[in-house]
Parts: C-alpha cells; sequence; structure tokens
DNA sequence: GTTATCTATTCCGATATTCGGAACAATAGG
DNA sequence: CCTATTGTTCCGAATATCGGAATAGATAAC
C-alpha cells in the first residue's frame, strides 16, 4: 500500500474487511479473512475486534466466525432516510408487489450506478435474488437501470456510453451503438424491459421517477422469472408500472 | 485516548465519526463534526476523506457537507440476510400493515435490546417516526420489546431486570417489580400492549415468534398514534396479530 | 490417552503512520 | 476591500500500528 498522505490506511484495511464480510454470505473464520484481504493474520485481528467492539461485526458464540454486524443496520437506516422518493413509493410499490406476486423495487442513481433502496416482494413462491437492498446494477443492464438511464441528462448517458460497457449476461448490451438505439427506444415507450439482461432467467420491467420540473429523481421496477413474462403480460405489466411510477412522481410533486 | 493494546483507535475514531452523521438526520459541516466528536480538525478532515473514499460518506457537491454514505446500504444488505425471519415474515408483514394503515415492523433481540430488522407502513396519513429498520429499543419499553422480553429464555429476563430499566416517557415501566408483573401477564395473554411507553402519543401491540422447539425468534409489532388505538380495537388487532404471528412461527418451522 | 494439527490470541521491539499545530486556500459577509 | 469563517495542505515529532514469533486453546488423529 502507497504511503499517500490524507487518507488513513487503519480505515481503508477495517474496509477491506468489511467488503471480504459481505461476500459470499456467509461466516468466516480469521485465517479466511487474512487469504482474502492479504493482510497479516495479526492486523486481521486487531480490526476485527475493533470492528466488533463498535457493532460493525458480529461472531457467532461458538464458532468464533465472524460476520458483518448488526451496528451496519442502524447506521443504514440513517443513510437510507436521505432518499425522500422512498417515503412517497412505499405504499404504492408494495401494492404493485401484491398485484403482481412478483418482486418490485426502487432505483436512484448513484456514482453513475442503479443502487436499489427499496424491495417490496410478491408471494410468487420463486423469490428473485440479486437485487436487494444495497445492491448496485451498471446503468446499461436491467429494466430498471434502464429506465433510470434513458431518462438522466444528456451529460450522464454520454458518460455512460463513452465508458466500456459491463456484460453481466449475454443479453447484456454492450455495444454502445445499440444501447444509444436502445435508449431512444426506451424514451419513446416511456418504459425498459430488461429479459435476461442483468440475472439470466430473470425479465424486469422498469419506468422513471420524476420529481418537480421533470428531474429525474429514480425508478421503479418489477421483476420476476422469464416463464412469466411472455409478450401480453409485459404490455400489460408495462401500463401498469407506468401508471405506478406516475402516481409516485405525482406524490413527489406535491 | 487510552493506547490499549489489542484495538485500532483509527477505526474507532472513524466509527465515532459514523456515529456522529448519524445523528441529527441532517449534513454536518467539517467544524460541527470537530465539535461533536471532540477530535481535532485535521484528524477529521482525514478521516472523513477516507470514509468517503470508502463510500462510508457522500458529500453534498455544492455545500460539501457532510452526510452517511451509500456503501453502508451494501453492507447492510448484507448484515440483515443474516435474519431468515425477515424472509417468512415480509409477506404476512406487509398484508397486516396494508389492512390495518398502520405500521407493521419486525423485531429480534439482539444484546438485550429490541432491533428493528423490517418495517411496513400502511396508508395512514401520521406516519409513526423512531422505529425504523436498525432503531433500538430497550427491552422494557413499547408493545413489540415486551413480546420480546416476555417470552425470552428466564435468564435474559432475570438479566434485564437485574439492572436499571430506562424511562423512555412517563409511561415506561421502570420498577422491576411492576415488569415483572407485567412479564406474567403478557405471557398469559400471549401479547403485548404498550401504550406510550416507547414514544409519546404511539400505541403499539406485539407478538412473539417462535421457531421449531418454540424458540424465540422475533416478535412483531403493530403500532399507530393512540387515538386510533381505543380499547376495542386494540382487543381486536390483538387477535389478528397474534394470529400473524403464529402464522409466521408456522412458516419458520417448516 | 497421547500426539499432531489445526485454530485464535497475546507479546513486544522496530518503524512506518498517524498526529496536529500552523500556514495556506477558498468562499462568504459586511 | 477587508474580515471572518470554512476547508485543505504541509511536515517534523510522537506514537500507535505492524507483524514475526511464541503461547494458548480446540479439535482431530492415532
Amino acid at each position: 500500500m502507497p504511503p499517500t498522505r490524507d487518507i488513513n490506511l487503519s480505515v481503508i484495511k477495517a474496509a477491506q474487511i468489511l467488503r471480504c464480510l459481505s461476500g459470499g454470505s456467509r461466516e468466516w473464520l480469521l485465517q479466511e479473512v487474512v487469504k482474502t484481504v492479504g493482510l497479516p493474520k495479526t492486523v486481521c485481528h486487531r480490526l476485527l475486534a475493533t470492528l466488533e467492539a463498535e457493532r460493525f461485526v458480529d461472531r457467532d458464540p461458538d464458532s468464533g466466525k465472524y460476520r458483518l454486524g448488526t451496528g451496519l443496520l442502524t447506521l443504514a437506516g440513517s443513510a437510507q432516510s436521505w432518499f425522500s422518493i422512498r417515503a412517497s413509493a412505499s405504499q404504492l410499490l408494495a401494492a404493485l408487489a401484491q398485484e403482481t406476486r412478483d418482486a418490485a423495487i426502487l432505483l436512484v442513481a448513484d456514482r453513475n450506478e442503479a443502487l436499489c433502496i427499496d424491495r417490496f416482494d410478491g408471494d410468487y413462491p420463486v423469490r428473485v435474488e440479486g437485487m436487494e437492498v444495497g445492491r448496485r446494477l451498471p446503468l446499461n443492464s436491467g429494466g430498471g437501470p434502464l429506465a433510470l438511464l434513458s431518462f438522466s441528462p444528456r451529460e450522464i448517458i454520454e458518460a455512460v456510453l463513452a465508458r466500456p460497457l459491463p456484460a453481466r449476461t449475454q443479453q447484456t448490451i454492450t455495444d454502445p451503438v445499440k444501447l444509444r438505439a436502445r435508449i431512444q427506444e426506451v424514451q419513446r415507450a416511456g418504459y425498459a424491459v430488461g429479459e435476461e439482461d442483468a440475472f439470466e432467467h430473470l425479465v424486469a420491467v422498469g419506468a422513471p421517477i420524476f420529481g418537480s420540473e421533470r428531474r429525474l429523481m429514480g425508478a421503479i421496477s418489477l421483476g420476476g422469472i422469464k416463464p412469466r413474462y411472455d409478450g401480453p403480460r409485459i404490455s400489460a405489466l408495462a401500463k401498469k408500472i407506468v401508471s405506478v411510477a406516475n402516481a409516485i412522481s405525482d406524490k413527489l410533486g406535491q
């Protein structure tokens, strides 16, 4: 690690460890953390002990294995409160999820990515994995992110088009020319359909949410497994999703 | 700060700063952070810069003020996944909130406190503040926490009774003798009603959730403003809440 | 029951890193 | 234009972090 001034290396190491623990949905042995982050055992141990004292890390009382701690929930709760759309959207999103039985999520743009800030699941027995609260997607993959991208200010669209487009699946649009065409399509339609372009076997339909002066505030998206999304249902859902998105926009405008 | 071995002071300071930012639901000037946490300006500045690089902190592009960052959402999402009750409860809780129009929350016991790990709001226009995801309550205040406490293992109950009972409002039970009696009442009834004992003007009804072998896994609670909770409605709601809690318990048992 | 092999934890001197006062920008207000 | 207030950069001194090695504890092997 280069001894850069004006930065605290210990905090960076601690963040590395937290990110390590956030991967794999499992509990971690000290030794596994050591191997993954590549720091000396003593350092990991000390940092983990500190993070545990601060409740950012929990450990299993029996096995002594490490996992992320509940203190993070508390902080994240405060962080979430910055997104005022959540309050306006939650009711309508929950109803949408219930009615369609699929997963309804709320996205905002964050550093040229789509960040999921809320989610409601319908009762369809196959649960959609991958887009939980806090997860991110590149703006070129998925119905929600595409809706977000297509109604973003021109400079953001150009910025995204200028950089390499990450491929999440075979279906992801990675050609900037094609993406530009797709964006125009979405702008015309008012919604975006993503078929297995963000997650295999999943389809999602997204629509944008606007605040006052038609400023883009976020997007909603409804997603489920491919077999449930044939042509006619997509059209029907698209109408519904756009109307819910508009309702949220109206609520925001007030 | 004492130079304690086996702990990383920089990380502790960073945590202090994060907690500072989480307070007040507002953005913070560097100087305000300095005053609040009591560390030198240079140190705060460096730590904030590091936390920003790690996305634990965001700053307003115009004002330069600091707030908690979106990286915390991502970590918290992983942390939340440890609570498997969430998946079993979400459907039923959402339906409960919709039907009653009030706020339905899911609690678990964490270090002798009640930790809110999920929440669904009904559409009643007065929003219940105070118990968002990540917030904590002492086990002696509020319908949910009381339900949690009353069905906890004996040793936890005794541990809580042995320590001083924090008063959140005038109505909070702070006398261990009275609390013991109350616990027995709740055990008999199968649910707990908290009237303005956790938050002024709010009433909540809580019921426990059990896993296999009747091990306590958490509690649900439904809450709203006092005028909406007269005697008859409380009785009716209690029945409903207990039945929802039982349904969640059943789902967990499978 | 004993040994071997894993773990996690503690110790402590060397040294790289953090500290933090002071000087410097940048911005706003009078 | 000057003053006040904020955020940022600088850099030598001080000290907290580092990390190899030793210890303790737990589990598996024989």
